[in-house]
DNA sequence: GCTTGTACTTGAAACGCATCAAAGGGGCCG
DNA sequence: CGGCCCCTTTGATGCGTTTCAAGTACAAGC
């Protein structure tokens, strides 16, 4: 059980050490035969090279690192999913961390990646950016997932702000007179749909607009307590839109609201935001706003990646994704047949693979609308 | 930009190199002063440990490794979240790796772990694990979760044959007579919910059963596709119950065969297999069958925990997770109330934190059965 | 003043590997 | 047969830590 070292394959191969680890990272170097001995060898020993001694004495390792503040967050997901095949595509790995709505763990987990060589390290932070101004001054690539950041540094961002203002301008399309927005606005993400939504609406001064946080977990259990207590409000005081600022918070105010008789989108309309695939699959589909997370992710295996080539230290770029104005003027201006929209994305997405999704930011209109 | 190590620090602080190091791992062995001179250089400084010299100088890491097949599959979501709850109560780190449907990667990363010196290393595999014996040798910890080993080695394991038995003998009760399964079946866990629905069927000759293969991805586009297919065929070689092997599939299968006219569950009853909270919180809730994943994270992670604490060679150990059998017979035999069944029990998830989630196997009665 | 003990601090020795300058071993040509 | 060059292999060196035996300083007790 002891365990075997590349001295110890060296020895039992009649090698020497540098031979087996020429084995190990430049094959090409080695006379077939040999090659092919040392590696029977390995086999028969049940080598298994030390990373952390690899990392200590050849420098950086091909692998990325990416810190999400949750898993359960399918936006989140979809990031994770963009990272991985980018960064498989250009040879290298990818750790995730879980930051579960932690600062101080999301800060644990950053710097844990920055010490172990990575070569690149992704956060979907939660708060600003700025929260760690120390953090961009490392020796290592650093991007910033879905945020704006004002420090120098690199960042994706999808346009939170104008996810919003599809919602917001949908819900005038759709005649609105209170709006009920439900999330925890304190996610920086979150607060810029939320101000999306209310510069959608400055030239509306006629619709009211409330905020009701949804606590700290985002839940469906959340959505169906909130949706149970806009259902139990006096018809008058009732919204007759709410906008879920998550998919699974929309899902759960839809459940409590029909629980309670209120008919959807009969007396009160619901949208959410992540286009979650179960949540416009099913046969109600849910309408929601899909921001490109698959997408983001790629790129900021990109722009990892084009430090690393360049290795010129960071400068300033940003990269914002997926505008989504031209699908915002047709549905709020034309107001398309439900059917037509949801179904062939579904049916596109049929014939693709299901990881290769779509790019820009989309909406899905669904039934509760 | 260039690194600064710990002789940085060192120097800087003029102190000596062990005790710059004993700052960071015995606190307790300084004086107040030194320590309080030390933290500030290391902040001042910039300086972050570099844990491959950590790991290699120190042996193990605090840290457990995770491999999933999949990471929007909702179930190895929940086996995250327990794992990560779990270790981080331990103080242990969790590190995830996507194998992306790949067992070449996924045995990948499982090496990258075991050789990165982690505590303990966690496998959803997707094959069977006797897919690489020379894994379960390696002196490192390590725990299968969500399958059943044969050989000598450490699993927990949801009883996914008494999920199949539970959704079989459900269609059973409903009075099913041609009965579909969508889903790839050679996914191990997928194999024996299949199994499970065939034992219960074995007395029930006359009930036919067809097992369709989804493509790799299990999406919800692939179950849109075979709805469509099924919605396609003449009446009389139209099953009469739909089980989605995942509750994506279960769900593309509802919308492919309401847009094809077929009524669900008029015509055709359709169930899925997962728990996923998107899944039965909307209005229309799917069926679904809910293994304890939440719980095999959590169970995986103690295990892991007792190799490290006896330091013992490890021994064969099983956990099975969850039996579900009472709750079969109660809704086969009295066929509960579905709102009664799925309602509750998103009240009750109200009231608790969304990520302590339920232990046992449950199931939710949908709208579509 | 000397001894013993306590409380910190020191620095050299690993940890397992990648690297690279240097050595070895053929083959080829003159 | 000697000289050259190319292909392959060698092994000493250092990567940034932790650890631990050995050292220092100081206080208390005699």
């Amino acid at each position: 059980m002891a365990k075997v070292k590349i001295s110890d394959v060296a020895r039992e191969a009649g090698v020497s050490l540098g031979t087996v680890s020429n084995a190990l990272n430049h094959p090409e170097k080695l006379r077939p035969e040999t090659l092919k001995l040392i590696n029977e060898t390995i086999n028969r020993l049940g080598y298994l090279p030390n990373q952390s001694a690899r990392q200590l004495a050849g420098g950086a390792t091909k692998s990325f690192g990416l810190v999400l503040p949750r898993l359960d967050h399918g936006f989140s997901l979809q990031i994770a999913s963009g990272a991985h095949n980018e960064a498989r595509k250009h040879g290298y790995d990818l750790l995730i961390a879980n930051a579960d709505n932690d600062d101080i763990l999301q800060d644990h987990y950053l710097r844990y990646f920055m010490g172990t060589q990575m070569s690149g390290v992704m956060v979907q932070p939660m708060a600003s950016p700025d929260w760690h101004p120390a953090m961009t001054k490392m020796p290592v690539p650093i991007v910033h997932l879905d945020i704006h950041c004002s420090e120098p540094g690199y960042y994706v961002a999808a346009d939170n702000e104008a996810q919003g203002r599809i919602i917001a301008e949908l819900a005038i399309a759709r005649g609105a007179h209170h709006i009920v927005v439900v999330g925890r606005a304190a996610f920086m993400q979150l607060t810029l749909r939320v101000l999306g939504i209310h510069k959608a609406l400055a030239l509306h001064p006629d619709i009211k607009i409330e905020v009701i946080d949804a606590g700290e977990w985002n839940t469906a259990a959340d959505g169906y307590g909130i949706g149970a207590q806009i259902a139990e409000r006096p018809a008058d005081e009732r919204p007759d839109f709410v906008v879920g600022l998550t998919d699974v918070l929309a899902s759960g105010v839809v459940s409590a609201l029909v629980d309670k008789g209120i008919s959807v989108p009969g007396q009160v309309r619901v949208a959410g935001c992540d286009g979650n695939p179960l949540a416009w699959s099913g046969s109600v589909p849910l309408t929601t706003v899909a921001p490109p997370g698959y997408e983001i992710g790629r790129k900021g295996v990109q722009l990892l990646m084009e430090q690393i080539e360049n290795k010129a230290p960071a400068k300033i770029k940003h990269i914002r994704v997926g505008s989504a104005a031209r699908t915002v003027t047709a549905v709020a201006a034309e107001d398309i047949n439900r059917q037509e929209l949801v179904r062939p994305f579904l049916l596109e997405r049929a014939s693709t693979q299901a990881s290769s999704q779509t790019d820009a930011t989309a909406i899905n209109l669904g039934a509760y609308l």
